[in-house]
RNA sequence: GGAGAGGUGGCAGAGUGGUCUAUUGCGGCAGUCUUGAAAACUGCUGAGUCGCAAGGCUCCGGGGGUUCGAAUCCCUCCCUCUCCGCCA
């Protein structure tokens, strides 16, 4: 949520800030929207005052034993234009929190400006595409001639975009899981958290899911409840912050959750349709981040950092970009993606997307913690990104690590987690 | 699932229709004293929002209702605790 004093003191400020990802700020509603709410606020509020002062003349005549019929009566008079103007009052001010909510970020100073994908800019590309002296095949060529992958299975089971992973390709699944805890628990210092897979309305509001993206969640109909699969762990785990002040010393707060995640790929028909690309259950290891405003750009440069370990420990050749304004999601001011390279499509793919929200979320959530110097409650900036997404990681290891015989080397630093497994198949 | 008890500021814990502008304690902040610290004493100390300000409004788990007036009464939902039952 973007600052309504910001809002109200420069719309068009801010519309030319929004312009530049695409979006066109109404500020002519804003400011319609805007007068009628300021001039119906003092109004009711004016005559809440007169009411709550008659209201307290009753109890003192009464105290003295006086009548206070006339003091009823003219309560009474008011309280209807109160009733109407609170009815009215509170229905604006859904209207305008609505119209908030809907609002996306503004874009960092530092994130170029583009209309898709095609914009957006490369910043640096780590190891070399291996040259095979074979003919290749995809992940899930390679997974179904090993018997190890099961897209037929899980189709029978539930439907599309589903896996079933047997023998070493599921226990490879759970090292890579694994070996990506321990290295941002042991090496980069973060705290590791067990959190709900299912989330409530408030949750989703308060990373931005909900109100503006309720068609790409696994909704939970249960009795009258608005709850949700997590689409990501990003919603338990920074709804933590939600209504908590956080003590200066604890920060910065640097959590990791491994947990699966379901989206409901609406819109996505056609697209990454074979293996297991893009999945509506996936795992991920997410890694999360609160920090004082003034220290969030570093903080988002540690944490790509942190991802992009991952794939150096792993040895695959990935590349770094940043997202231009128009591909960046609707809460980011800033988004670094790391795309690992898949020889099957002959191109990087996104594989960790790694975000600075400032206080776009904490707004919501109203997620603080208190400045020691000026002994106030502020707004906390908050962070996130995969590190890693499972799923696509074991494509990764399959396609990079393949063998001409269709076996799959195993990655020096998963061999561990592996019982000192060289090669599966 | 059944029966009961509860949900009040950072924490503990009063308040059961009207000076509640939410008592008090702990914690926190500032000061006095002190070489320094502790102790003692004094003062300040919930959040949000509107306003240049004075000041106003809202918030006692969520929502709705009764009333001139609700933390307090009623309805409903959620959550926590105790006991029973069931159970990974």
């Amino acid at each position: 949520m973007l600052d309504p004093k910001r809002l109200r003191a420069n719309p068009q400020e801010v519309a030319g800030q929004l312009a530049r990802r695409g979006y066109v700020l109404e500020v002519a509603t804003f400011e319609k929207l805007e007068s009628q709410r300021k001039t119906l606020q003092s109004e009711t509020e004016a005559l809440q005052a007169a009411r709550n002062k008659a209201s307290k003349e009753i109890g003192f005549a009464k105290g003295r034993g006086e009548d206070a019929t006339p003091l009823f009566e003219q309560v009474e008079n008011a309280k209807l234009k109160l009733a109407a103007n609170e009815s009215a009052l509170s229905a604006l001010q859904a209207e305008f929190d609505d119209f908030l909510a809907r609002l996306p970020n503004i874009p960092h100073a530092s994130v170029p400006d583009g209309k898709s994908e095609a914009d957006n800019v490369e910043l640096r590309r780590i190891g070399t595409p291996r040259a095979f002296d074979f003919p290749i095949k995809d992940h899930a060529d390679l997974g179904e001639a090993l018997g190890q992958m099961d897209f037929a299975a899980a189709a029978k089971i539930t439907g599309s975009r589903f896996v079933v992973l047997r023998r070493d390709l599921a226990r490879m699944h759970r090292a890579l899981t694994q070996f990506m805890l321990d290295t941002h628990t042991l090496e980069h210092g973060y705290e590791e958290l067990y959190v709900p897979y299912i989330v409530n309305a408030d949750s989703l509001r308060g990373t931005g899911q909900l109100p503006k993206f309720r068609e790409d969640l696994f909704g939970i109909q249960l009795a009258d409840r608005d709850w949700a699969l997590i689409p990501t762990a990003e919603v338990p785990v920074t709804n933590l912050l939600r209504d908590e002040i956080q003590d200066a010393a604890a920060l910065p707060r640097k959590w990791v959750a491994h947990t699966p995640c379901f989206r409901s790929e609406a819109g996505s028909g056609g697209r990454d349709i074979k293996g297991m690309i893009r999945q509506h259950q996936f795992e991920k290891v997410e890694l999360v981040w609160a920090v004082e405003p003034g220290k969030s750009c570093e903080a988002h440069e540690a944490l790509v950092g942190h991802a992009e370990a991952i794939l150096e420990k792993l040895d695959l050749p990935y590349r770094v970009v940043v997202l231009c304004t128009g591909d960046m999601g609707a809460g980011a001011a800033k988004t670094y993606d790391i795309e690992v390279w898949l020889p099957s499509q002959n191109t990087y793919r996104e594989i960790s997307s790694c975000s600075n929200f400032e206080d776009f979320q904490a707004r919501r959530m109203m997620a603080r913690y208190r400045d020691p110097t000026t002994k106030k409650n502020e707004l906390l900036h908050t962070l996130n990104g995969s590190g890693l997404a499972v799923g696509r990681t074991l494509v990764a290891v399959l396609e990079n690590y393949q063998r001409a015989d269709g076996r799959i080397d195993v990655p020096m630093a998963l061999q561990p987690y592996l019982g000192g497994m060289k090669v599966i198949g």
